[in-house]
Order: C-alpha cells, then structure tokens, then sequence
DNA sequence: GTGAAAGCGCTAACAT
DNA sequence: ATGTTAGCGCTTTCAC
C-alpha cells in the first residue's frame, strides 16, 4: 500500500464504473437505492467490489450541488466558553441527530457575527443551522433563509421573532439561587461575580440574582474576583472582620463554590453551619465532594432533543411553527452545601 | 424583510450577475480577486450591491467542486472525553489556522471507526484531516489520501507511521507523576484509577505510573474508584485502619484529586502533610483551592499551532517530512498538594 | 435492469 | 476590462 502520497484525483463514480464495467447511474443506484431503482444482486456486488479497491468516497460538495441539499446540520461554536456543557450538549445533539441520518458539523469561528457569519454558514448549505441568539440578527437570519438553509433553531438568553428558540436563561440560575437561600432563611447573602472568560455569564446570573433579591426586598451583596486565590481570601478574611458577615453565597459557579468552600475551611469556617453555598452548572464533582455542593442545574438534555424534534417535524413537512419556542428551567438541586 | 419562509432556491452567481448589468465571470472576478483580474471600480461597486442586495453567499460546494480543494481542515471530535481541553484545543486551533485563512470545522461523530469514519470524512473533501491517531488506521488514511485530502496530522498515544504525530501520551503524564511523588521521598503510594467516562484515558495513566513506580523498585497501590462518592470515603475509612497506609496519591485527575483532598479531610488527615495529592490536566482551579493543586500538564499549545505550522510548510509546498513527530511532553506544575 | 445525457453553481482559460 | 464557454462529480429523468 502506498501512503506516501496525496492522490492528484481522487477516484470518481466513473472510475468505479469503468472498473466495475458499468455505467455511473448504475453505480449512483447502488450506493444510493432510491425508492425505483433496480439494480440486480450481481451487479450490485461488483460495483460495490470496485468501490472498495479504489477506496472511493463520493464527493459530498458534489452531491450537495446536484441535489440541492445536504445532510449537515451546522453548530456554530457558542461565543462563550461553556465548558463541560459544550462537549455534552454535543453529544446529546450528535446522538439524537444520528437517528434521523443526519450529521452535526461544528462550525470553529468565534470571531465573525451577524451577516458575516451568517454568510459563512449558509455558503456550506446546511440543511439547518442551530445558533446562539444573540449571533443571529436578523440580517442573519436573512442571509441563511436566502440560502436555502431549511430549518433554524435559536439558544441562548434572548427569545428570536421569527425563528423557533430554546431559551436558556442564566439570569433564572440567579434567580432560583437566591430564592432557594432565602427560602432557606438566609437575609444576608453574597453573590460572586467572575472576572475572566466566564464575565459575562457571570454578569447574567448576577443579574437575575439581583432581581430576585430586590423582589424579596432582600440586600444582595455583590463580590466581584478575579481567578486569582488571593481575591477569594480577601473576601473571607473580610467576612471575618464583619459583625453581621453574610451566611450565604452564591458562588456563581461550581468552579467558584469550590474555591469559596475551601478558603471558608482554610479561615475556619465550616459549610454550611456558618455560610451555606450554592454553585450553578450542577458539574459531576459536585456529589463526589464533602459537603456535596449544591447547585443550580440546567436541563440541557431538552435543548439538544427539542432541536432534534423540531427537525423531525420539519424533515415531515409538518407545519412548522414559530411560536415553538421552548423555555428551558434552571432547578436547584439541593445537597449539602446550601 | 419577510423572514417567513425558506427560499425555494437560493440566489447564484447568476442573479447576481444578472442584477448587476454583467457577466458572471465579472462576478467571480470581483469576489476572488484573482491574480490577473481585472475590474473597474465602478463595476466592483454595482457587483457588490448586487451581492448585498440578493443576501448572496457563494456555494462552497460549488466551490470546492469546480476549483478542486477547500478552505477546510477538518477535526473530527476525539472519541474520548476531553472536558475542559476540547474547548481550550479548539481555540487554538481555530486561531492559529484563521492566520492562514483557513477554517475549522469539527466533525461530530463519535461511533465511526477507521475506513468508515474517513470515507465520512473525505466526503467532505477537505484540505486538511487532523484525527486522533488510534481512528487514523492503515485503511483510513489511505482513503483520505485517495480522496485528495492534502495533509494528514495525527495526535494521540500512538506514532502513526506515514503520518506526522503529535505524540500526546497519558502514560507518560502517570509516570511523571510518580517520579515526582518517589523524588520527595514518598515510598508508599496509591493511585487512583477512575471508572466511568475516564476509564481509558486514566488506564494510560495507571500503566505510566505503574511502569515509573516498578523502575524505582517502588509497589505502586492501584485503586479502582467509581463516579461515587462512597468509593472514596471506603478507600479513605481502609487507609486509617492500616499501620502503614499510603503517603502520597496520584489522583489521576484534578477531579479526583479535589475529591480526594476533600475525602481526607473529612476524615482529618491534612494534605500535604498526612497524605500528599498530585492531579492531572492542570486545570483552572488548581491555583485557586487550598491547598493549591500539584498537577501534570500537558502542553496542548504546541499540539494547534504544530499543526497550524506543520500545514503552512506544505500550503508553501514545503518539504513534507514525516519523521516530523513532535512529541508533547508533560510536566509537573508544583503546588502545595504534593 | 442499465445507459445516455442534462444540469446543479461555480471558476478559469480563452476570446473579444 | 468584460463576456463566452467548458467542465468539476454527481443524481435523475428518460430511453432502451
């Protein structure tokens, strides 16, 4: 076997024809078996023989041309870090994907927006495109619809006229945070908010942590910090100096709860007896730690699944309706911590 | 704007050539600018307006169909977990390949396997494929050189004879580990082999550390611990009732060793002192807990832009070696844990 | 059951 | 400086 060069030509359904010494319909007839097609048992085998010798892979920009759609549903990568939610939405989206035949390509471009990126998505006709929200304008949206794109989904904070959204809130994790701490008593509560990568969800949640305080006519206290371990002692060590120190945080994150949690015990306070602790993003480690953390859990399972539905009943021509947007709940999931 | 409805079929070249007064050469012309075009301003003006007007977007498929390659590299989504790294790995791929006017594009799907998986992937017909290399067999890579495909990068456990390989092996982050443990003296030491999602990536690890520790002469204690939280209270609650339990503990993984760290604790032994703790993947919060975590890191950067810089050489048609493996090599960052 | 031929949208010679 | 034209590889009528 000779690997060491790229071929100039890769082969094409006339090589295999030629080979298998019948014509290229014959050959597009077996490795396709449209509905009429007939092709006899022998023939099939020889074609599908040639097809393996010369390693043939029919070219799907030419597929895509000739029949005027694809199978690829296009995920541009989100703007924002997600961490661990991005590799398991992908997969949920991969999985339920694969059972209508269909593939998921991920788009690696966190740097074009509006029309731009629009135009970059929709010049690979996708048969659907399932973006952030916020990166589809309506310029956008118009861009993809000219170019023939079947089906977009929107996610994220923002609900999108015109274009069916699951709607992920962060400003809700806030929310059920904080009302989850006060239904737990707490008057005195501290919200962290992330410098860094994670800024601007952080400034989310804050935000709907903020909302839920001021309704419940309750002081929330806002902790800005940096990733960095001296921001986070300087924040207990303030606590300690206090007469009336907060008895609940909401560290934003589990990333953070974890950080809070152990500066706590270093200083010599004990979780959740002198301060109860709330994470978000539900992470696996959260059950496997002493206290196990509580935290703020997003149902991402319905995002990846809805999407996958709402293209089944598209695929079916049923009627496709823009009022399918699709709210997607935070929920606490109360452990120990808090 | 009526955003209502999908277009039957998207606008061509031709419209807009047709909208603009000019032939669709002209049009080709104004948005390649090629080496010898030559437009006139007010031309490329009315071209443009055109393009705007209609929301135009040029068929990649087309595209790559007529002029016989693409703009694509192509990465097909690890078949393990990378958590935290899959995202980190991306940017800087993206990054480093935006430089060169090349994007990215990922490809989700994680149950094909050697020819299958790269006939999906020469579908495609990429520039570039840059797989793991346990997926890049013998008939894989030779379909993708079939298919034209133009470079062929590989990265994992394994060299991949034929294929330049950014060898990354986990083995060898196990075995620094140890050696840095039985370099501070410790002679009796455990460590952690996850279940789960991480089972394999933690094997590699487990058969590095193994091999470090028998090197030394040193009994290295293998501990199977399940996603559970119990798992790690039993190894724990086994080690007190020893006369000599373990000193040190290779965690496997960040996570681990937060719950490790976490374990002991709750049954009052002190990290370092009582028990020493080293982690793996260097992640974020190792800096920001206390104590800080000691952890090996692997140096992912070189593996994006070795890549980057590995396809500019050939985009100049540069040499192509293939004894250019480069190998990742993973260190110890040493904190407080251990 | 199989083959011939047209055409999807685009680019790049070649003409003008 | 712009237009004409010939395919790229494939699917899909329509004949046979």
């Amino acid at each position: 076997m000779n690997m060491s060069e790229s071929a100039a030509k890769p082969p094409t359904s006339a090589d295999v024809a030629r080979l298998a010494g019948v014509s290229r319909s014959t050959v597009s007839y077996v490795l396709n078996s449209p509905p009429g097609a007939r092709v006899s048992a022998e023939t099939r085998e020889r074609v599908l023989k040639a097809v393996r010798e010369l390693g043939y892979a029919p070219s799907a920009p030419a597929r895509s041309l000739r029949s005027g759609n694809s199978d690829v549903v296009l995920f541009p990568l989100p703007l924002q870090p997600m961490g661990q939610l991005l590799e398991t939405f992908i997969d949920e989206l991969t999985e339920a994907l694969r059972r209508q035949e269909l593939s998921l390509l991920i788009h690696a471009d966190r740097y074009a927006r509006g029309a731009d990126a629009a135009r970059a998505w929709a010049a690979l006709r996708p048969l659907a495109v399932l973006a952030e929200s916020a990166r589809l304008t309506d310029g956008a949206v118009q861009v993809l619809r000219r170019a023939g794109v079947r089906a977009i989904f929107a996610w994220g904070r923002e609900e999108h006229p015109g274009v069916p959204t699951a709607i992920f809130d962060n400003r809700d994790s806030g929310a059920v945070a904080i009302r989850h701490l006060i239904g737990n008593g707490h008057r005195r509560i501290a919200c962290l908010v992330p410098a860094g990568p994670l800024a601007a969800l952080g400034a989310d949640r804050w935000e709907g942590a903020k909302g839920a305080a001021d309704e419940a006519g309750i002081q929330l206290r806002r902790v800005d910090v940096g990733y960095v371990r001296e921001d986070i002692l300087q924040v207990v060590r303030g606590w300690q100096r206090e007469t009336d120190p907060p008895t609940a945080v909401f560290a934003n994150n589990d990333d953070f709860a974890l950080m809070i949690i152990s500066a706590l015990r270093e200083c010599g306070w004990s979780v959740p007896d002198d301060m109860a602790v709330v994470g978000a993003d539900d992470l696996p480690f959260c059950d496997l730690v002493w206290p196990r953390l509580t935290s703020v859990a997003m149902h991402t399972r319905t995002m990846g699944g809805g999407a996958a539905d709402a293209l089944t009943a598209l695929m079916e021509n049923k009627p496709y309706k823009h009022r399918d947007h699709m709210v997607v709940h935070p929920r606490v999931v109360v452990r120990e911590s808090g």
